[in-house]
RNA sequence: GGGGAGGUUCCCGAGUGGUCAAAGGGGGCAGACUGUAAAUCUGUUGGCUACGCCUUCGAAGGUUCAAAUCCUUCUCUCCCCA
């Protein structure tokens, strides 16, 4: 049986392993439990997830059962790991909702049937510890020397670590004896910055129940920009359809930087690695195939097929030059607006920061005075040009702000 | 608890009574170039009923014709001592 390492290896997941070869003689010999944590801190999962999620559902086409852990209980606290200050502490009940809310997406991504899965939050053993038990029991396997020692809280030791967060890595590691002791969990997987957390965790087992478990990270993905993942100017690239629209998905993965084409097709589909070499090759303007594809399969994993074709299609009817006239553009997001309204007509500046082009009207003012803006392909270059039924094509107002943004305005 | 340094527009960071909607950089947006790339160059970057008006420089008051800049109190952060 193959342990599924290898898959994760040869698509680039693996960053770092407690111990590869001892790991995967395991996976290869028997299937196991392993988790990945997510913090509940926002009502959304993003792109930046997408990563233990994917890793996550290869293992479990290899047949091991994963267990996604919603860490309900330790966001309560926040994780210092590679940031610079101290994360706003929420309220309970706020992190009750969002773990709620972030298991419906878990779920829509791996197979929960049959046992084949678990879902936990860490709220159910976090919550009702006790203080002195937890310190005579946890704490005296930490030594604050070795603590001080990582890298993560170097950092902080710098601006300044608060107490409260000094303990998130015992409550992590607490986390995996507990996956251990209650579900026979032998591996956590997690992001590089995670390293220290998670070997922390494998060191408490071990003391504590003498049991060797494993930890694997990924390597922490960037863009080749530079830039992090999964945050464009207006904010994260969430997977909620209400918060970030399967078209604007879409054009997410579509807009990639070539030399990620490759990387990201191998992180973020489920292509053979032989296609995706192959699609690597394209050069120049062919190139926009594979990022195609890219884009097609992500919104496929995360909105469905249909989603997906819609996607795809408005996105080819909007960027090809005329001719497409049937195709359909629902995708693209939009708002309508009353027939009345055109028949006096609306000023352009008002019609575009009605829209999410423009969040003002200066905005929208700076747009069309900058040569931005154009409806139905026609470039509006007067601010107090009045936008009526003559602009109207096929019952709609197709938007356009700078080469790639568009928006309809339906007429009702 | 004592002493010191600070909180400036999306971010970093100038500004210490009018010439400040606030230098510079980053980021963003737009234009040119392109392949719905990258790099580069240029413009732009609080809001509005726009040659004027309104809101912004941690919060609330005060001094002044006039404050981001001065005074008072409060609050938060960092550093040193205990």
């Amino acid at each position: 049986m193959s342990s599924g390492l290898e898959v994760l290896k040869a698509r680039g997941f693996i960053k770092q392993c407690t111990d590869f070869e001892k790991l995967d003689k395991l996976m290869s010999e028997k299937r196991i439990s392993f988790y990945a944590g997510f913090d509940p801190t926002g009502k959304s999962l993003h792109v930046g997830h997408m990563v233990p999620l994917m890793a996550m559902a290869h293992l479990q086409r290899a047949g091991h059962r994963p267990l996604s852990l919603v860490g309900g209980g330790t966001a309560l606290i926040g994780d210092p790991s590679g940031k610079t200050e101290m994360r706003k502490i929420q309220t309970v009940e706020k992190i009750q909702e969002n773990s709620t809310s972030m298991k419906k997406q878990i779920e829509k991504f791996i197979d929960y049937s049959d046992d084949k899965a678990l879902m936990l939050n860490n709220y159910e053993w976090l919550g009702k510890l006790n203080y002195i038990e937890f310190l005579r029991d946890i704490g005296r396997h930490f030594s604050v020397n070795r603590m001080l020692g990582f890298e993560t809280y170097k950092m902080r030791l710098e601006t300044g670590l608060s107490f409260i967060e000094f303990n998130y890595q015992l409550l992590q590691s607490y986390d995996f004896l507990v996956l251990n002791q209650q579900h026979g969990c032998m591996l956590q997987i997690g992001g590089d910055d995670q390293w220290g957390n998670i070997v922390a965790g494998v060191d408490l087992t071990r003391r504590v129940e003498s049991n060797e478990v494993f930890g694997l990270t990924f390597p922490l993905v960037t863009r080749a920009d530079g830039k992090k993942m999964g945050k464009t100017e207006k904010g994260a690239v969430f997977l909620d359809p209400d918060l970030f629209s399967p078209y604007d998905y879409f054009q997410y993965w579509r807009n990639i930087a070539d030399a990620d084409v490759e990387k990201f097709l191998l992180l973020f589909t489920f292509l053979s690695v032989e296609e995706i070499k192959e699609l690597g090759k394209l050069e120049g303007q062919e190139i926009n195939r594979a990022k195609e594809i890219l884009a097609y399969e992500q919104t496929r994993i995360i909105h469905g097929k249909e989603e997906a074709d819609k996607a795809k299609e408005a996105a080819r009817a909007a960027f090809t030059p005329q001719g497409s006239t049937s195709v359909d553009k629902s995708a693209i997001p939009s708002i309508t607006v009353d027939k009345a309204e055109l028949e006096t007509g609306i000023n352009v500046m008002d019609l575009f920061s009605r829209t999410a082009l423009c969040s003002s009207r200066g905005e929208a003012r700076r747009l069309v005075t900058q040569g931005g803006a154009s409806i139905n392909e026609v470039k509006i270059t007067d601010i107090n040009k009045s936008i009526d039924f003559t602009f109207v094509e096929d019952n709609e107002l197709l938007l356009k702000a700078g080469k790639k943004r568009y928006f309809r305005v339906i007429v009702s």
